[in-house]
RNA sequence: UCCCGAGUAGCUCAGCUGGUAGAGCAGCCGGCUGUUAACCGGCGGGUCGGGGGUUCGAGUCCCUCCUCGGGAGCCA
């Protein structure tokens, strides 16, 4: 029995007989000459087989193959530059593992509601290969960013029985005799008691959210990594979110250059995403936005048109900071050069891909926050815990959350964000 | 929740001011020794999203419901 290799190994063994499994992505063939391209997740090989040099049963298997059947080949390999990938087999044997008929998702065009009705099967295609690969780069790229600065993992629980903050809906479920639960739409209120034990520390997890919105910046469920550092500005903040998402580009430049070439990315504009990262207030970006325009007015938060404007032109992400408090959550501290605002920061992608951090810092002061909980109309007994932070030995700190799935589709440059999670929780999906 | 848009062959779509449905691809059969979404020839394939109405006649016009897509709001 020949030894199986993965596809990836096969440049290493060029020269000798090896056996490889996969699923069949295509077949052609020509008379008295036949091909197979394969793919098992390491990368895709093509099989070749000649009619006159194989037995007529084996011939009859190679010519009968299916899309995505799983099979078993068995030849040499060989370098030969007309294949793609380099490598070749000459396929002196073949047998079927799984077979497959009648495969749905054809080398055709396809509709995404179609598509998205078949995910499971979608996920087998190269473009959402490419991109589930982007998304684990992301992620190793985050969790190597907050360990290499010494920032220690902490998961905050999913299951929450206070309102996490005081905008948005939330998913609620029964929770044995203590009523309602909610699944969480941030860490943050949790992390900041760990921040208080750990100094630097971040969640990364699901985050829920049952808005009913129905564009293509929106999931129900997504993933969120929130960093909160004690003794951090909201000027340290926006530093590390700058250092953080250059870091996450340049890797993914780095490591992933074949899948962003899939996706025809144009890598120049993410060679253009280095620190430092323009910052405007938000009472500057008030002026200017009207001078084009616009018809906002200060203390109200910028529609989808104002955020494009902000962006326009612009090849890095921009901060905007400081916005009104009364556009903003309750926790975040209030600015003392300007009462009217708050401490924080939204961080707009480029490219018209919207907002992928928000962040601040936090109401350290007890009194100003309670009055902030009173004034929202918030359960202020759900608070009792983290108003102790404020109780004992109170610190200066911030923190922000930046959307994995929106920092998927910049980055990979994709108009949606549905493709960039294996199976997306839509207001309209929940199959598969 | 609101505002637009779309449901016609397995898929992607065309079908004009109403006259009883069409293309490309996929599938199947045949041909071709180097294909890259292969190519060439042939064949089968439809309750036009559901219901109601107008009309001699509805894929087409009207009403209604359903499903989906995009946007707004909200946010990551």
């Amino acid at each position: 029995m020949l030894t199986r290799h993965w596809i990836s190994e096969l440049p290493a063994h060029v020269g000798q007989r090896v056996a490889v499994h996969g699923w069949v992505m295509t077949t052609r063939s020509s008379g008295r000459i036949a091909f197979v391209v394969v793919r098992d997740g390491t990368g895709s090989l093509q099989g070749v087989i000649g009619k006159a040099d194989v037995a007529p049963e084996v011939w009859e298997r190679f010519t009968s193959l299916t899309q995505e059947a799983c099979v078993r080949l068995e030849g040499s390999a060989r370098a030969d530059a007309r294949s793609p990938g380099g490598v070749e087999l000459s396929v002196t044997d073949l047998s079927v593992l799984g077979s497959s008929a009648d495969f749905p998702i054809t080398p055709k065009e396809h509709g995404t509601a179609f598509l998205m009705e078949r995910r499971h099967l979608w996920l087998r295609s190269r473009r959402q290969i490419a991109i589930m690969r982007v998304r684990d780069e992301i992620i190793k790229a985050i969790r190597d960013f907050f360990y290499d600065r010494g920032f220690a993992l902490v998961d905050t629980p999913i299951l929450t029985g206070s309102i996490g903050e005081s905008a948005g809906t939330l998913f609620e479920t029964e929770y044995f005799d203590l009523g309602k639960a909610y699944l969480a739409q941030t860490g943050q209120l949790y992390l900041e008691s760990a921040c208080a034990a750990l100094g630097k520390v971040y969640c990364f997890g699901p985050t829920f959210r049952a808005e009913k919105s129905k564009t293509r910046r929106h999931l129900t469920e997504f993933w969120m990594v929130e960093p909160e550092v004690a003794f951090s500005t909201s000027d340290d903040n926006m530093r590390l979110q700058e250092e953080f998402i250059a870091y996450i580009v340049a890797r993914v430049l780095d490591r992933r250059k074949e899948e962003l070439k899939e996706l025809e990315r144009d890598t120049s504009k993410l060679e253009a995403i280095t620190a430092p990262f323009p910052r405007v207030s938000y009472t500057e970006a008030v002026a200017q936005l009207r001078t084009k325009g616009s018809s906002i007015e200060w203390g109200s938060d910028f529609g989808a048109e104002d955020e494009s404007r902000l962006v326009e032109g612009r090849d890095k992400p921009v901060f905007i900071f400081n916005y009104p408090k009364s556009a903003k959550a309750f926790y975040m501290k209030e600015n003392p050069d300007d009462p009217r605002t708050v401490l924080c920061n939204d961080c707009l992608a480029p490219e018209g891909y919207g907002e992928i951090i928000g962040g601040s810092q936090r109401e350290d002061d007890h009194d100003k926050l309670l009055a902030r909980i009173r004034h929202d109309g918030l359960a202020e007994e759900a608070y009792g815990w983290y108003l102790d932070l404020r109780r004992y030995g109170t610190f200066v700190h911030s923190g922000f959350g930046l959307g994995v799935e929106r920092t998927v589709a910049w980055v990979t440059g994709s108009p949606h964000i549905r493709e960039m999670i294996a199976f997306p929780r839509m207001m309209y999906r929940l199959y598969p």
